[in-house]
DNA sequence: CTTACATATCTGATATACCAGTTGCGCATC
DNA sequence: GATGCGCAACTGGTATATCAGATATGTAAG
C-alpha cells in the first residue's frame, strides 16, 4: 500500500497550518477580535450554546476554536463549570515583554544583516504610512501601521517564525493597552524610535538596530501607565505587579 | 443573576490551564511523546479512528488531541485527506535556535540577577547529576538533566512563560537531534558550558552569565551535525538548509 | 500499453445525543 | 435570621452518526 505524501510546506514550527476557511476557524478568528478588541470583556461568560447559536452551527467547531484560544491564554475553561475570557495576566505582562524585546531586538539585528533594499524602501513606506495616519490622530490606523512596521521588520531578518511568536506575546499586552489612557505625544515617539531602527538596517548597523528596538520596546513597557478608567475585575493578579505606578484600588468587591 | 469567579490563577499566557487529567489530554501528552521520541516517523500517517480504539475512547477527545499537536506543529491535518506526523522542518531549525539564544540569553541575565541561593545550589546539584549520568554514558539520563537545568535556569529567573516558549523550541530541534550521531565529548563539553552558567549566576554576573549561556546555544547549533543513518523523507524542505553539511541525497523516491 | 473517467472508499469536518461534575438557589432546620 | 443540606439547571467532556471532499483503483476507450 503506498501512501500519498502530501505536499505541503509547513514553513514554520508554530504557525496553525492555515488549513482552509473551515467554520471552526472562522469562530477562532471571530472570537479572538472580540477578545483582543476588549468587544468581550475579561472575566465575561462564553456560552458554547449562544456562540454555536449565533454562528448557525453546532457545538463542535465551536469547541474546537475555544480549545485553541484556551491554548493562547485568551479564555479559561473551567471544566463542567464555564468559560470565561481571560482575564489579563497583569502579573506576566513584564515577563512578556522582556522575551518579545528579546525577540524583537535579535530581529532588527538580522534584519540589519539580510535586508533587501526593497525592504528598507517598504519599512520607509509603512514609516510615511505611520506619519499620516499619526497626523490624522487615526490611533486604529496608527496601531495598524505599527503592526505592519514590526512584521515588516521580521520579514526583511527573514523570522517568519519568530513573528509569530511575537505576534502572540503582542496580543496580551495590547489588550491591556486598550485599557489604558492614550498618552500624548506617544505616536510621534514611537515614529522616531521607528526611525532609528530603519536607520539602522539601512545603514546594515546590526548592534545599532538592535540598540534601537530595544529602546522602541522598553518605551512601550513605559507606555503601560495610567488606565483608561476605574477598571473592573479585568485583571489577574495585583495589577501593580504590571511594573508602573497604579492606583491600585477599586477592585470590585466579590 | 450572580456570575461565579473562577479561582483559576493562569499565571502566564501561553500554557494549557493544565486542565485535569482529561482523556485528550492523556492522549496528547501520549502521541507527543510518540512523535518527539520519533517512535512515530515523520510523515507516518496517523489515524483518529485507530488512536481512539487503541485507547478505548471515541475519535472526540482524539481529534482534540490531534489539533493541539497540529498547533504545536507536530502534526499536519490535510483536511479530507489524512493526518501525519510533520515532518521535521529543517529550514526553520536555524530560526528556532536563533530564538532560543535570544530567549535563554535574557534568562539568564536575570537570573543572574535574581538567583536566590537556593536556587544556585540547585543548580549545582542539577550539574552533578548531569555529571554523573554522563559519566556513566546514560544519554537518556543526561539529556533530562540538560532539560532540569535550563528549566532550572528559567525558574531562578522567575520567567515560567519565557521557559515554556523556549520548550516549544526545543521540541523540533530535539526530534532531530535524534537522528543525530552522539558526538564523542559532547556531554563534557555541555557540562563545562553549564558550569560557566551556573558560575556566572552565582557571581551575579549578567553579562557572563548572558555570554556563557549564548556560548552554550551555540554549541548546540554546532552539534546539529552527522545524521545518525541514511535518512528517510524525514525532512521538510532541502537537508542542507539546516546550516550543516550533509550529504543531501538519498530522498525517497515517489 | 497508456490514458481518462467513473466510482468505491478512505479521510476529516460537523451535527446530534448523552453523561457526569459543578454550581447556585431554595427549603428545612436550628 | 443564620445555617446547612439537597435538588435542579446549568456546564463541559465524550460518544455516536452523518456529510462532503480527496484519493486510489479498476475499467473502458484510445
Amino acid at each position: 500500500m503506498r501512501r500519498r505524501l502530501p505536499a505541503g510546506l509547513p514553513m514554520t514550527w508554530g504557525g496553525e497550518g492555515s488549513r482552509g476557511l473551515t467554520a471552526a476557524n472562522i469562530i477562532h478568528q471571530h472570537l479572538r477580535d472580540e477578545i483582543v478588541s476588549l468587544r468581550r470583556a475579561p472575566g465575561a461568560v462564553i456560552s458554547e450554546k449562544d456562540i454555536a447559536a449565533a454562528h448557525g452551527v453546532s457545538r463542535t467547531p465551536v469547541r474546537e476554536a475555544l480549545l485553541r484560544l484556551a491554548d493562547e491564554g485568551l479564555v479559561e475553561i473551567a471544566p463542567k463549570s464555564g468559560t470565561f475570557v481571560s482575564r489579563i495576566p497583569v502579573g506576566a505582562l513584564p515577563e512578556a515583554i522582556v522575551a518579545r524585546m528579546a525577540l524583537e531586538e535579535v530581529t532588527a539585528r538580522t534584519a540589519a544583516l539580510n535586508a533587501s533594499g526593497s525592504a528598507v524602501s517598504g519599512l520607509r513606506a509603512i514609516l510615511e504610512r505611520q506619519a499620516e495616519v499619526a497626523a490624522a490622530e487615526d490611533h486604529a490606523g496608527f496601531h495598524d501601521a505599527d503592526e505592519a512596521f514590526h512584521q515588516a521588520v521580521a520579514d526583511a531578518a527573514r523570522y517568519p517564525g519568530i513573528w509569530r511568536m511575537v505576534q502572540q506575546l503582542k496580543t496580551q499586552v495590547d489588550r491591556f493597552r486598550h485599557l489604558t489612557l492614550p498618552q500624548p505625544g506617544r505616536m510621534g515617539r514611537v515614529i522616531e524610535e521607528h526611525r532609528a531602527v530603519v536607520d539602522a538596517i539601512a545603514a546594515h548597523d546590526p548592534d545599532g538596530a538592535a540598540a534601537a528596538m530595544r529602546r522602541h520596546v522598553e518605551g512601550l513597557r513605559a507606555s503601560l501607565g495610567e488606565m483608561r478608567d476605574v477598571n473592573p475585575g479585568f485583571f489577574d493578579g495585583d495589577v501593580s505587579e504590571a511594573g508602573m505606578s497604579m492606583p491600585a484600588a477599586d477592585r470590585l468587591r466579590p
